[in-house]
RNA sequence: GGGCAGGUGGUGGAAUGGUAUACACGCCAGUCUUAGGAACUGGUUCCGCAAGGAGUGAGGGUUCGAGUCCCUCCCUGCCCACCA
């Protein structure tokens, strides 16, 4: 009896070995694979074992890849600025610098007992000035290029966080951070122009080159939200004034009874002096304005608005005045922020209407209609008497009572009406997108310092390149303000510095960058990360981008992913890059639940820490559970019996050892072990390639399975077998490899490749049908032919009873598989 | 309201239109005796003693054959949501 399965001193041994040796580096070879994990915050609160199930995917295809020759780059960082970080830091009250470092070193402890590829000599921290030298200079370059701009438009303030928000940290109105109701609040803000992007942002979804789930381009693509539609120009009567409205469906302009604007539209203060009810239109829009955004949109379900009095705006095709209003459920920052309102075929126009009193003109009538007697009715068409409005019909459909255009079908009005517009300079073909600029500032302290100085004499001067990066000051308080300013303009020999031009005195910029700026452009720091000269060298960047694989979680869909495009977009465009898109491939991962079913949190006290697991089960059985719970993609609960299994299959694996006979290469040809070795080769090659590996552990289960069953084992099945196991449970693959007598690391042995003949066994089961329902199983030579089985199943007592008296009159015959008989 | 993903044993789940429930957990029975989470053997979708029948959210359809394809509907999860 050789000596029992300890995986904790057989792990350990390994993972010391494996950093002495440097196995993982082998970045010269010619074939390259970029595989990438989302980097994590280094959170107080450690790992749970709901964080590894991504990294571990990614480093069985690393090690996969590496055995099939690659030079793969496989690295981990720290995406370390931001809330969560300072958060943890205020309440903990240490500084930030001091708690981020403390909380890696935790995470990299616990990363390390699983047994990872990771580079360590390539660990980036988003919040070492080495870095965030470079996040400046990216920042630096948009700036040259126009590309973010200050901004004193109201945006997103969350007042318990203390800070702006960008639209995409909200989550239905609240805070994404800390759920509080989001306020509106005019602040001045570094903005970055992404919509100038969005185009490309749309169109590269599209590329055949990206492999990513079709729900996250989805997401993109509707938040991004192109649209399609006109601008219409309505004159204010006896002013120089027009109201320009955006609409999708220009061919209901017929049914238009009314004009709405949105409480910031900016022709209010314009019209103060004409409007006759200035007082109560004011009172209306100062009640909107203090309203947060959930209280507009969420609560506000019923419509409201003022008209307003004496104002009137001129109808581009009719020449009919139309009565103008202010009204709460425009939205200020889309379009033009002002609509045409068409009752008869918008649901919210039509609820407006009703409430107060606007007439309901229907336009449009459904295609199906246009040949029924109710037509002539419907010509007629308007609906005076509000009763009988039951619906606004909102689909395309036929004009009616719309001039020259009536008649025509929607999409045909659309574009004609457009050129109409144009002719007469009374509007023109516009594109809008829901997607906004992104708000870039934050009032904050732990984020990259924005590298631009104020001078009184020369405007917004840029840090010159050769001082960066700004570091973020020592300060002894770091507590958010609710000044509209960073802690960090408190810091008044920091903030005081001389212009780079002028010499004169100056204010540096003090407010920082989002969380997310650091995780824009990680991915390529792992490339090249001590380069002093560059954020990549270029011929570095053109050998390993792109990332072939990004693995994580679907929550990054409309921001990180996003936002990296973006970056990634700009950077090919100043040449820093040498692609347009920085991921190929993208895998989300599902959640692992606690075994309550809910999300793992300290605050249920559900979670399961992997060193616990690990200590108990070690690190290759974890790794194999993990794998094995079911589809990577689903979201599944944690069940630690289920490690015990994983555990019991590394036991049987560890056993066999006893049964190892050498030498029995020719023995073993031709025999079914061959044959089901060939078709796990096959089975877990392609499965690990297509994140399949739950099937791919079984398989390997089902191998042992039946080597279990052997008297002997080949010591050649046995060790292709290891390395088929090697990148879910690395340790014991390793340590049995070597006790096979194999010299060199498992991991540069190659990777087996199966023999498509090796596939078939000899034997194959044909079910025998009658009338589609499975009557008897015969055991036939594989290949025989159609004759052949339908003789030796009509000799078949049970198949005889079913046909018995009756004819057949056709059977289906798939080779190995099926004989369907008809009668 | 819109978009996306799903609904299969007691549980996690498997299944290029071709023997539904692989693999694993749990459970039941047995062997062996408790030395390390024992191990091993057999069983485990439902109804039925059996023969047999039913069966992948519901109902229809296509097909020799449907968990898989099509239509109608129900339910669950995630994302977005007054974007004109």
């Amino acid at each position: 009896m050789k000596k029992a399965y300890k995986p904790q001193s057989i792990e350990a041994k390994w993972q010391k070995e494996w950093a002495r040796t440097g196995v993982y580096r082998q970045y010269d070879r010619k074939k390259k694979f970029y595989v990438l994990d989302m980097f994590p915050y280094p959170s107080g609160a450690g790992l749970h074992v709901g964080h590894p199930k991504g990294y571990i995917a990614t480093d069985v295809l690393a090690r996969m890849k590496q055995l099939q020759g690659y030079g793969v780059l496989h690295p981990m960082g720290w995406d370390a600025f931001g809330l969560p970080a300072e958060g943890y830091a205020l309440k903990h009250k240490v500084h930030p610098e001091k708690a981020v470092k403390e909380n890696i070193a935790v995470f990299k402890k616990q990363l390390q007992k699983i047994g990872f590829t990771y580079d360590w000599e390539r660990e980036i921290n988003t919040t070492d000035p080495e870095y965030y030298r470079w996040t400046q200079w990216i920042f630096l370059k948009l700036w040259e290029k126009g590309l973010a701009y200050e901004s004193e438009e109201p945006i997103n303030w969350c007042p318990k966080c203390l800070t702006g928000l960008a639209n995409e940290d909200l989550e239905q109105g609240k805070c994404e951070r800390c759920g509080s109701a989001v306020e509106k609040r005019p602040l001045r803000q570094w903005v970055l122009r992404m919509t100038k992007y969005a185009d490309r942002l749309l169109r590269d979804l599209e590329s055949r080159e990206l492999e990513w789930p079709e729900a996250i381009k989805e997401q993109q693509r509707n938040w991004i939200g192109r649209s399609e539609g006109a601008e219409a120009v309505f004159y204010i009567t006896d002013t120089e004034e027009e109201v320009r409205v955006y609409t999708t469906r220009l061919d209901t302009i017929f049914g238009c009874t009314y004009v709405v604007l949105a409480p910031e539209h900016p022709l209010l203060s314009v019209l103060e002096k004409k409007i006759a009810n200035l007082a109560e239109v004011r009172k209306y829009i100062k009640k909107a304005q203090s309203k947060s955004d959930l209280e507009r949109t969420e609560l506000a379900k019923e419509k409201t608005g003022v008209e307003l009095a004496s104002i009137e705006a001129v109808h581009p095709f009719t020449g009919e005045r139309l009565p103008v209003y202010v009204a709460e459920y425009v939205l200020g920052g889309y379009g033009t922020g002002a609509v045409m309102g068409v009752p008869a075929h918008d649901e919210r126009d039509f609820e407006f209407a009703l409430k107060y009193q606007l007439p309901i003109e229907t336009v449009i009538v459904p295609f199906a209609e246009k040949n029924q007697e109710s037509l002539p009715a419907r010509l007629e068409g308007r609906i005076k008497n509000q009763d009988e409005a039951k619906d606004a019909y909102t689909e395309d459909g036929i004009l009616t009572d719309s001039q020259e255009f009536s008649g025509l079908a929607s999409a045909d009005a659309r574009k004609r009406m457009t050129a109409w517009l144009a002719k007469e300079t009374l509007g023109k073909k516009k594109v809008n997108y829901r997607m906004r600029d992104w708000t870039f500032s934050r009032q904050r302290y732990w984020g990259e310092p924005i590298p631009l100085i104020h001078c009184g004499k020369c405007g917004v001067v840029p840090v010159p390149e050769k001082d960066l990066p700004v570091k973020l000051p020592n300060v002894k308080s770091y507590e958010p303000t609710d000044t509209g300013e960073s802690p960090l303009a408190s810091i008044k020999p920091w903030v005081n510095v001389r212009c780079p031009q002028c010499q004169g005195p100056a204010k540096r910029e003090t407010n920082t960058m989002p969380q997310w700026a650091g995780s824009c452009w990680y991915y390529l720091r792992y490339i090249d990360p001590h380069n002093k000269k560059a954020l990549v060298d270029n011929k570095k960047e053109k050998k390993t981008m792109p990332v072939d694989v990004y693995v994580g979680g679907t929550e990054h869909a409309t921001r990180h992913l996003l936002y990296a495009r973006f970056w990634h977009k700009f950077l090919y465009d100043i040449q820093a890059v040498s692609g347009q898109e920085p991921f190929k491939k993208l895998v989300n991962q599902g959640l692992i639940l606690a075994s309550d079913g809910r999300k793992m949190s300290k605050r249920w006290g559900n979670v399961i820490n992997p060193d616990d697991i690990v200590r108990e089960f070690g690190a290759d059985a974890f790794r194999l559970y993990e794998m094995f719970m079911g589809p990577f993609g689903q979201s599944i609960a944690w069940n630690t019996d289920g490690v015990v299994g994983a555990r019991r299959f590394l036991e049987k694996v560890w056993k066999l050892q006893e049964k190892v006979v050498s030498g029995k290469e020719k023995a073993a040809r031709k025999n079914s072990i061959e044959n089901l070795l060939h078709q796990t080769i096959k089975k877990v090659t392609e499965d690990i390639e297509n994140f399949k590996f739950n099937t791919a552990v079984s398989s390997l289960m089902i191998f042992i399975n039946a080597l279990e069953k052997e008297k002997e084992v080949s010591s050649i099945h046995y060790s292709q077998f290891l390395i088929l196991l090697s990148p879910f449970a690395p340790h014991i693959a390793e340590e049995l490899w070597q006790l096979l007598g194999h010299k060199k690391s498992i991991f540069l042995a190659g990777w087996p490749q199966y023999d498509a003949h090796l596939l078939k066994t000899e034997t194959a089961n044909v079910a025998v049908q009658i009338n589609g329902k499975v009557r008897a199983v015969l055991v036939v030579e594989t290949g025989s032919s159609e004759d052949d089985v339908k003789a030796s199943a009509l000799k078949d007592a049970k198949v005889r009873a079913h046909i018995a008296g009756k004819t057949i009159r056709k059977a289906i015959y798939i080779q190995d598989k099926i004989l369907n008989l008809v009668i």
